[in-house]
DNA sequence: CTAAGTGCAAATGTTTTGCAGAATC
DNA sequence: GATTCTGCAAAACATTTGCACTTAG
């Protein structure tokens, strides 16, 4: 009978960020909205400046500024719908929060790459050295830098070359 | 018969830095030792501008420039001395790595306070997450955001006023 | 209609850098 | 004595903001 009334279960990313957005006394606009549908578009890590190149360049009615891009990248942390997970080259990098699954990333510190794992130990570990202190834990972010798989060996990049002299 | 020779165990930390100079060709300057005793002298976390703060408007032969610090923090960090630990309004936090046990922060986002912990499962869960990824785990840094115990509950503060209308 | 949002350009705040003179090895 | 450092002022960045105009509700 109701198809989404009540329960905003499984409610799109606009419709979460619209929610947000009323319960503020702020309006859902043009720019907001293509803003979340590029963010949504794909599920790759990004920062602010490679949203902005996409959306402030466009000429017709879908372009963004950059100032409202990054007002709204702030905006859409705080509804939950974005978490800023790691900072490279002294930009903060985004992804997807909202219906995506909790996780932590490795980072190759050489090129860049960012590899998501999860594991639910840490979660708990986190909830129970919280709760000994008396801390109400909302957030986490981890970043585990190194070398990735790639990265890491020397390069063994040419194999055919016979170079023992 | 020797004192530390060989092994450079319980180097203190300018003898560890000096090694670190010495390797690549630097040298160990007036500056640089002033720093390194300077953040050596607590344990507190500290940012670049407190230091700035601290050394850049002294007026004896111990003063030190703005971009001095900056310069040096950057390679204290390199050289396993110091390790970044956060960032907190825009700056980043610092901390003693060298002979400091390793251990990771909750954040309370209200009053800013660092709290230490350790919980050595976290970083045997890495060491096999990284493995099994090919991945080669150098560092982690693990921020937990919330409240703290303080930050936690209302103003109950105004205790002895009678307030029941 | 009126409060909230946008784009622009200018400001902010941190960290970096070019360069001339100073200091280390 | 040659090479590396320092301090300074200016630059480089990412991000924020003031303001006049536009727009959503």
């Amino acid at each position: 009978m109701s198809e989404l009334t009540a329960l905003n279960v499984a409610a799109t990313p606009i419709e979460k960020f619209q929610e947000f957005l009323v319960t503020r006394g702020m309006r859902m606009t043009r720019e907001r909205n293509i803003i979340v549908e590029e963010v949504f578009a794909s599920h790759e890590h990004f920062d602010a400046e490679q949203l902005v190149e996409q959306l402030s360049r466009r000429r017709d009615s879908r372009r963004v500024s950059r100032s409202t891009v990054f007002r709204t990248l702030r905006q859409l942390v705080e509804a939950g719908l974005l978490r800023s997970v790691a900072r490279q080259d002294g930009r903060e990098v985004y992804e997807h929060d909202y219906g995506y699954p909790q996780h932590d990333h490795l980072i190759c510190r050489k090129c860049g790459t960012l590899i998501e794992f999860h594991n639910s130990q840490i979660r708990d570990i986190l909830e129970e050295v919280a709760r000994e202190r008396g801390f109400r834990m909302e957030a986490h972010r981890l970043e585990v830098t190194g070398l990735c798989d790639n990265c890491c060996r020397p390069p063994a990049s040419r194999p055919k070359k016979l170079n023992l002299l």
